[in-house]
DNA sequence: TATGCCTGATTGTCGGACACTAGAACAAAG
DNA sequence: CTTTGTTCTAGTGTCCGACAATCAGGCATA
């Protein structure tokens, strides 16, 4: 293998700076401010460590195309040569990039580049979303654009099998009823799939940890509305129906309805302003790729 | 700093499997399928490593609300005995933490739990977007929504030093005439701003990274479009004059036909489908919180 | 050809070590 | 009493060396 490496290690070899720790406290040459304490320009003055800049460095290798998605990485051993680092400090340079999720490790002795994964940045999000404690409606302001626009663009570019497919969960949704948590997992993967069939990377990133967090507050709106359970049904009826005749205009007005009409809901249980999501719900499904 | 941490050490020290590694390689109960080689439920057989499940665990913790932000974390040795590994182990879990964002160090010797931040996010979005190559199409298609959303909310919520600060921002854009990289820059702040006005984390979070990406083409456009520029500034000028008139309608209006015109300049300058940014271009601006 | 075995290279984890520094406690000076 | 300087200690970044487990690949065997 070190043959189909010698390109990757001429690249890598862009040596740290030897003795990073004994810099680190170096504050550069801070200009003393006349007018007193206020106004002094508060630089952020970040030290910068070995491990970091190895993790740094391979990640701008990486943006700047040497490395690429598919090319295989060199030994830890030989990083830590080619840095002039001890393996240790590589590793935990190698640990940052891969919960960055720029490298990841399709064997246990292959560590390869790779670009992130969609799902990884959706749990990320998602859980970003929690711990700052966002709200209904700041989910359902973002939402009542998204799905709107991907089923207007799904009509558009939706194979036969998609819909096919979209039937089936709607199926299955339908087969759920009374089981919440399941019925929470279908609508949300309703919801997903149409995303998918707008075959468009920046919506599906953008919309997916939204949707993942507003639409588990079904489980805590069905209660109070009797009838929200069967009104959200008939709206995928519609949609689905609309995505059938490739009628956009259609397909987006539905889904429009359908989250209005999910806020309707989130009013009567007095959701709006309230936090969307304790992370905790989140904490079981930490998916760490390997 | 000990008593301080009575109480999280007790919760920290769900003791890490022991030996995990010796359990890695076993491969759970594969059955045999007799049909032949097709049809074998490929089971993904996750190994899982001492410092994966370190990580693992205390972002457990901090999601389950046991750790919360601001806590601060014991020392690494401290965590060590807790879990049942060396420190060399428990740093590299530490690593995963601070690339989540889940954990930061505000000075070199405290490491304390934090809710991970914005600015973080968006450079991992837009890396991504970046390394998968996304199109201007796609990036459009979801500023076509966001960007009237996020001017019309504003126009409902933004205060008037923040309409103030928003003059400024145009005014400045204006006196850049010419320089394209301080343009583009301003360009995005303006939108960025805007975006912060809406009051709405979640739709921060969602059109950031793409209008990161996306108003970078301002560079690609104007070249070939004359007109393009000026037009741009009118309708910032008309956005900005909505949002003073609280004329929610108006704002989006302004924002819809500025993020239209901004296509109509894509499509002379034949961007449509071209990929909206090598990567190479956003490896200069990795900032990795400290 | 397909199977089993052996070997080298790589990895996960360990334990110990050292220099350096932030932070606190303390002493001296204005 | 506040401010400045000193000392000490715990904790961190980095290094070194080591070991068992495992994967990849070559080789021998059936």
């Amino acid at each position: 293998m070190s043959d189909d490496n010698e390109a990757l290690i001429d690249d890598l070899s862009r040596s740290i700076q030897p003795r990073l720790s004994d810099a680190c406290g170096a504050l550069g040459g801070l200009a003393f401010w006349p007018g007193g304490g206020v106004g002094l320009t508060s630089k952020p003055i970040q030290v910068s460590y070995a491990y970091q800049q190895i993790a740094e460095e391979i990640e701008a290798q990486i943006l700047r195309g040497e490395l690429k998605p598919g090319d295989q990485l060199p030994g830890e051993a030989e990083l830590g040569t080619l840095f002039g680092v001890t393996r240790s400090t590589v590793r935990e340079g190698l640990r940052q990039l891969e919960s960055d999720g720029l490298v990841h490790r399709p064997s246990p002795r292959r560590m390869e580049v790779t670009v992130p994964q969609a799902d990884q940045l959706t749990t990320r999000a998602g859980r970003a979303m929690a711990l700052m404690k966002v709200t209904f409606r700041e989910l359902w302001e973002v939402t009542m654009v998204t799905e709107p626009l991907a089923a207007r663009i799904a009509a558009q570019r939706a194979t036969a099998d998609e819909i096919e497919a979209l039937q089936q969960v709607h199926a299955d949704l339908l087969a759920a009823e009374g089981k919440m948590a399941r019925t929470i997992e279908l609508d949300q993967q309703f919801h997903t799939q149409i995303g998918d069939m707008a075959r468009n990377r920046v919506l599906g990133l953008a919309r997916e940890p939204i949707s993942l967090l507003l639409f588990r507050g079904f489980a805590q709106i069905a209660p109070f509305a009797p009838k929200f359970y069967k009104r959200q049904i008939e709206a995928h009826s519609n949609i689905i129906a609309a995505l059938r005749d490739r009628d956009a205009d259609r397909a987006e007005k539905w889904a429009r309805m359908h989250i209005e009409d999910f806020w309707r809901g989130a009013q009567i249980a007095g959701l709006e302003d309230e936090i969307a999501l304790n992370a905790r719900a989140l904490s079981g499904q930490t998916e760490r790729q390997t």
